[in-house]
DNA sequence: ACTTGACCCTGACGTGGCGTCAGAGTGCAT
DNA sequence: ATGCACTCTGACGCCACGTCAGGGTCAAGT
C-alpha cells in the first residue's frame, strides 16, 4: 500500500483536507512529510489510526481525548475494534428504542389533538445524552469483553443443550406458536390474557433460548425484527396469513401492558 | 399534561438550560411565558416540537434547517415521524456496513504487521459523510413513502402468493440449507464453486422474498444478523452443530467473492 | 521555455452550537 | 429575614472545523 497526499486521504475517508490539516496541528494524525516538497504522505499506520479516529469521532469522543487514548501506551488496535463492535450492537438497540418512541408516538398523535395519556419522559426515549457518550466509550474500552468469547460462550451453552434439547425447545416453541396463530385464527384481541400468557411462555423461551432474562425493551425489538426480516415474514405468513403482523403487535401489546 | 420550566424539560430531553435558552434565541424552540415572572413554559406543542428538533439533530441537521423545515406551512408531524423511522433502519444497516469494516479491519490485522492485501478505500466503508446527511433527510422527507405502506405492499406480495406457493418457497430454502449444511459436513470450504452456487440460490430467494434485489451489502448485513440473532443460531445450529457459524461466514465470503 | 490547471503549503478570520460564568430576580420553606 | 434552588439576560470562550488569501509544486501541453 503505497502513501497518499491529503486530498487522497481526504477522499477515501469522505472528510476535507482541512480536517487533515487541523488533525496534523494537534497532533491528532502526523503523516510524515516529503523531503522534495514537504508535502503531507499517509501511510498505512497513519490511515488505520485515522479509521480509529473516525470511530472515536463519531461516537461524540473530543479529538484531544480520541488522541490521548490513541497515545497511551497500552492501546490495543484490535481490541479497540472490538469493543466498536460492540458499541455499534448497542447503537443498534438503541435505534430499536428510538423507533419505539417513534410508534409510540405516532399511536398518541394519530387521530387525536392531544396528547394527555402518555408520559412526558417516554417522548425523548432513546435519545443519548451526549457527556455519556465519552464515559461510556472508555468503560467499554476498559472493561470490554471479547466478542469472540461471547460467541464462544454462546455456542457451548447450545452445544452442552445437545440435539435432542435442542428439539424440546423447538417444539416449546412450536406450541406457543400454534396456540398464539389459533388466537388470531379465533379474532382473540392481542390483550386478552390467554393471549399475554402465550406471550409470557414466548418471553420465557427467548430468555432461554439467550441465556439471560430478556427485558421487555428487548422484547419490543424483537417484535420489530420479526415484522422487518424477510425470513421471519416468510415463516409466520407459513404459520397463518397474518401473522407476520399479529404477532410483532401482539408483543409490543404485551410490553406495553406488563 | 400540564407546562414544564427549562429544568424540567431540559432533564427530560437530557439536554442542557442553555441550550434551550439558545433553541428560544435562535427561534427554533419558542416556549410561552409566565405573565407573573417571564418564565419560560413549556407545554405539549413544544415538547412535540423538541422530539422532532432531536431527531434532526441527531442526524447532523443544522439548527437553522430544522428550523426551516419545522417552520413550513405543509410540515406534516406524522409523515415526519415515519420518514425518520425509515432512516433509522437505515442507519442501522449502515451500522452493519461499519460491523463489516471492523471484522475486516479484525482479519486483515490479525497476525500481521502489514495490511498489503486490503483495499484503502475498503477502511472507510460505512462512515457517512457529514455534509450528505443533510441531502438525504431532505430527500427522504420530500420523497419518503410511509412505511405502513410498504409494509402492506410486501403482504398483498405473499398473500397474492398463496400457501402453496409459501410452501414451495420454504422447500427452496430448505433445499439450499441442506446442500450447505452438507458442505460443511463434508469440509467443503466456502469458497468452493459448489457452494458459491449455492449461495448464488440463496440470495436469489432472499431477494425474491423481499420482492427487490438483494445487494452484496445486504447479503453482507443479513449474513451479521443470522449469526447474531438467537433463533436463527438456535435454528441453524439444530441443522447442523457449527452451521450458525459456517453459513454467515460462506456469505461474506461469497460477496466478498463477486 | 512558458503556460495552465490541479494540487500542495501556512496563516488567519469566522461560524455554529453550545459551556461556563456573572449578576440580579423569584418562589418556597424555615 | 435568610437560605436554597430555581429563573432570567448578557457575555466571554471553546471546539471543530469552513472559507479564504497568497504563494509554492508538479505534470502535461504548446
Amino acid at each position: 500500500m503505497r502513501n497518499h497526499t491529503v486530498k487522497q486521504i481526504a477522499k477515501l475517508a469522505g472528510i476535507s483536507v482541512r480536517t487533515l490539516h487541523y488533525y496534523d496541528r494537534i497532533a491528532l494524525l502526523c503523516p510524515t512529510r516529503s523531503s522534495s516538497n514537504n508535502y503531507r504522505c499517509y501511510g498505512e499506520f497513519e490511515l488505520l489510526r485515522l479509521q480509529q479516529i473516525l470511530f472515536y469521532r463519531q461516537l461524540g469522543m473530543p479529538l484531544l481525548n480520541i488522541k490521548k487514548l490513541l497515545d497511551a501506551p497500552d492501546f490495543d488496535l484490535e481490541n479497540a475494534l472490538k469493543t466498536h463492535r460492540e458499541k455499534l450492537l448497542q447503537q443498534m438497540e438503541n435505534n430499536q428504542k428510538l423507533i419505539t418512541t417513534i410508534d409510540n408516538t405516532l399511536r398518541e398523535i394519530k387521530g387525536k389533538k392531544t396528547m394527555t395519556s402518555m408520559p412526558a419522559k417516554d417522548l425523548y426515549e432513546g435519545f443519548a445524552p451526549q457527556k455519556q457518550a465519552e464515559f461510556e466509550t472508555w468503560l467499554i474500552e476498559k472493561n470490554g469483553s471479547s466478542i469472540e468469547a461471547q460467541i464462544e460462550d454462546s455456542k457451548a451453552h447450545l452445544a452442552k443443550s445437545g440435539t435432542d434439547a435442542m428439539q424440546q425447545k423447538m417444539i416449546g416453541l412450536a406450541d406457543i406458536e400454534a396456540g398464539l396463530a389459533q388466537a388470531m385464527l379465533d379474532g382473540v384481541a392481542p390483550t386478552t390474557k390467554s393471549v399475554m400468557d402465550l406471550l409470557d411462555r414466548h418471553r420465557n423461551w427467548v430468555a432461554n433460548m439467550w441465556d439471560r432474562e430478556c427485558s421487555l425493551e428487548a422484547y419490543e425489538g424483537l417484535a420489530q425484527m420479526y415484522q422487518a426480516h424477510p425470513e421471519f415474514v416468510a415463516r409466520y405468513e407459513r404459520l397463518a396469513i397474518g401473522f407476520s403482523n399479529y404477532l410483532p403487535n401482539a408483543m409490543q401489546s404485551y410490553a406495553s401492558k406488563i
